[in-house]
DNA sequence: AGGATTTGACCAGG
DNA sequence: CCTGGTCAAATCCT
């Protein structure tokens, strides 16, 4: 079939998807940075100034900080973690008992200015492929909340970022995620979801990379879970889209927003729909 | 300089 | 007590 054959199947892929994620905007689509080590919390600092103080804004403070059981939460199967068109700031990392990669844990970067209680986790499945570049790496992204936050108007754009860029061949598609930065991570889980994560779109710096895993969109599964422990790594991955779990979306968290219109004329969303159709 | 990410510690639930 | 989720200082990038 033609290219172009490709990319209209893969332009419905893309449309469905962004219902699914209901994208609104994407904002700046900054790339991430890395930060580095440290030596944890300042060994007496948490409590010992007073009780409270260290955050104006948290609580914490050795104090109540009530872990937030998630209500509602919805997970997805997908190998492009960051394809969601919102912007999530990244405050955790945890390794996770049994899981052979450690799961991340991203809020909703308005959650500061708007308090927007979107989160979400994302998790690369134990089975996942990308190491050997066989297989497209597989992530279980989970979603909690819903987003209350107001897009960005001028900054709405198109989600497809750096995934589409992906010209890197498999066999080293795993460790070049990270090739941009000096330090290596020692996690390249991590490395890999992070690196994604913040792109958003288009026109900006975003798609200058062009290095990324390439992820094959095609297997993305929705489920919904009233327990956000469901996912512990345990679920099954499908290859290709599920009409139930469509309809499942109805009730996750937010309201479905009306898709981003994407020029299909000249992006590299191109590379995206050809993995995504084949 | 400002903001994002990393990462070990802290805390609460099971 | 163990594990998962969150905090926040340090670090790094733009």
């Amino acid at each position: 079939m033609t290219t172009l054959g490709l990319q209209l199947q893969g332009d419905e892929l893309l449309a469905q998807l962004r219902e699914l994620l209901y994208l609104p905007s994407s904002g700046d689509g900054r790339r991430r940075r890395q930060g580095s080590k440290k030596r944890g919390r300042n060994d007496n600092e948490t409590n010992d100034n007073g009780g409270e103080e260290s955050h104006p804004h948290r609580c914490y403070s050795g104090k109540i900080r009530k872990k937030t059981k998630q209500q509602k939460s919805k997970y997805l199967v997908t190998s492009v973690p960051d394809f969601d068109g919102y912007q999530w700031r990244k405050y955790g990392q945890k390794q996770i008992e049994g899981a052979m990669y450690a799961r991340s844990y991203y809020r909703c970067t308005r959650s500061a200015e708007q308090g927007c209680p979107a989160k979400r986790t994302v998790q690369r499945n134990d089975d996942s492929g990308g190491d050997d570049g066989s297989n497209p790496a597989k992530y279980t992204v989970v979603y909690m909340g819903e987003h209350t936050c107001t897009a960005n108007d001028s900054l709405e754009a198109p989600v497809i970022l750096e995934t589409t860029a992906v010209v890197v061949p498999a066999a080293s598609a795993t460790s070049s995620s990270t090739n941009k930065q000096r330090r290596p991570q020692h996690d390249d889980d991590t490395a890999a979801i992070n690196s994604s994560m913040g792109g958003s779109c288009s026109s900006t710096t975003t798609t200058a990379t062009g290095i990324i895993e390439s992820p094959a969109t095609s297997d993305i599964t929705w489920s919904s879970s009233d327990h956000a422990d469901d996912y512990s790594g345990l679920f099954p991955v499908y290859d290709s889209w599920a009409p139930a779990s469509l309809q499942e979306m109805e009730d996750f968290t937010g309201p479905i927003r009306s898709p981003v219109h994407v020029p299909t004329d000249g992006w590299t969303i191109d590379h995206f729909l050809l993995h995504a159709a084949i």
